[in-house]
DNA sequence: AACTATATTGCAAATCATTTGCAATAACAT
DNA sequence: ATGTTATTGCAAATGATTTGCAATATAGTT
């Protein structure tokens, strides 16, 4: 049965690449560091501002084309975020606990959260469908509790007039 | 406190759009249908062809348009499972019980889940947080029961070569 | 340490999906 | 019927991502 399911880092991203037959180049390297280490989940251009940081000759196309080899690894994830900023994409070195992205309509904000139901529905798949779960996205969007004190505010996506619940 | 909530359709996304000072088009009135017959997700590509086999001068960015619209009323939801199938995106008119997206990473294979699971997520958030959940997206990716079965199968996305779980 | 095979990079150009500007048309209120 | 203006279709613009290719750098071998 092909596995990527359950992939624990021991030696990081660098140590997963050389065992994959990858070269470690400077840029590889260094794009790694920056997937390991962000406390957040990254979109292109910011894993490029910092990578020139680092290497101001990097060139995008290495972002890409070493987000794709990631992906392909399955040890970083690719969220859309709801699209809540435009259809950019945002990157995110796959965690051991699932966790779902939590953004609030109103002021923008992505919070995480983390459950034990994710792990639940992953055990019902198994029991029920014989599905055997590699990893899970969740997102959700709503209003966080500063907003809901805060009346009147208009979310940011609705620019045409209020939408109110048609019941 | 904005609202979009849980929009419960009863004259369908027609009237919706009629109370929201919509005009009813031609062009506007099939689109809508096609995303309230569809079955499944559709791109798009799909959108499109099916729209042009009633109204082949349909134009592409009229149903980019409308997509636009729908989803600031919050009634379809755009969706990208997984990335599976590169960068396209999935619409669907949004339903009233959540579910899950599950796909299969041998044969690709999507189905929609639904449990109880996804409203716990949502008491949880209501209780710990003080978020008020509007709507929430799960896309869960792995291997189904029959892909199981055929042992040495290998995803279509792992072009160079078998990941072995690294523990 | 030098040698070799080839994976990877950077640049430029190509591609693809989506958006924007604008004039013509069509929907809806009066 | 008439006028206002939202919506459409076309063409062009935009922006993100991909591809072709020659130069370079990595890692294995001598």
């Amino acid at each position: 049965m092909p596995l990527v399911r359950h992939v624990r880092r021991r030696g990081g991203l660098a140590l997963l690449a050389k065992q994959q037959g990858l070269r470690l180049t400077r840029q590889r390297r260094l794009i790694f560091s920056i997937l390991e280490s962000a406390q957040t989940h990254l979109n292109v251009k910011q894993i490029l501002e910092r990578a020139r940081q680092v290497d101001p000759g990097i060139d995008p196309v290495t972002i890409y084309r070493n987000l794709t080899v990631l992906k392909r690894l399955g040890v970083v994830d690719e969220l859309d975020l709801l699209h809540l900023k435009g259809d950019q994409h945002y990157y995110e070195a796959r965690q051991v606990r699932a966790h779902s992205h939590v953004a609030c309509l109103t002021c923008g904000k992505v919070f995480e959260f983390y459950t034990q139901a994710m792990k639940t529905i992953d055990r019902e798949l198994e029991k029920e469908c014989g599905f055997s779960v590699a990893f899970s996205r969740m997102e959700i969007g709503g209003y966080c509790a500063d907003c809901r004190k805060k009346e009147d505010s208009v979310p940011a996506f609705l620019q045409r007039k209020k939408i109110h619940a048609v019941s």
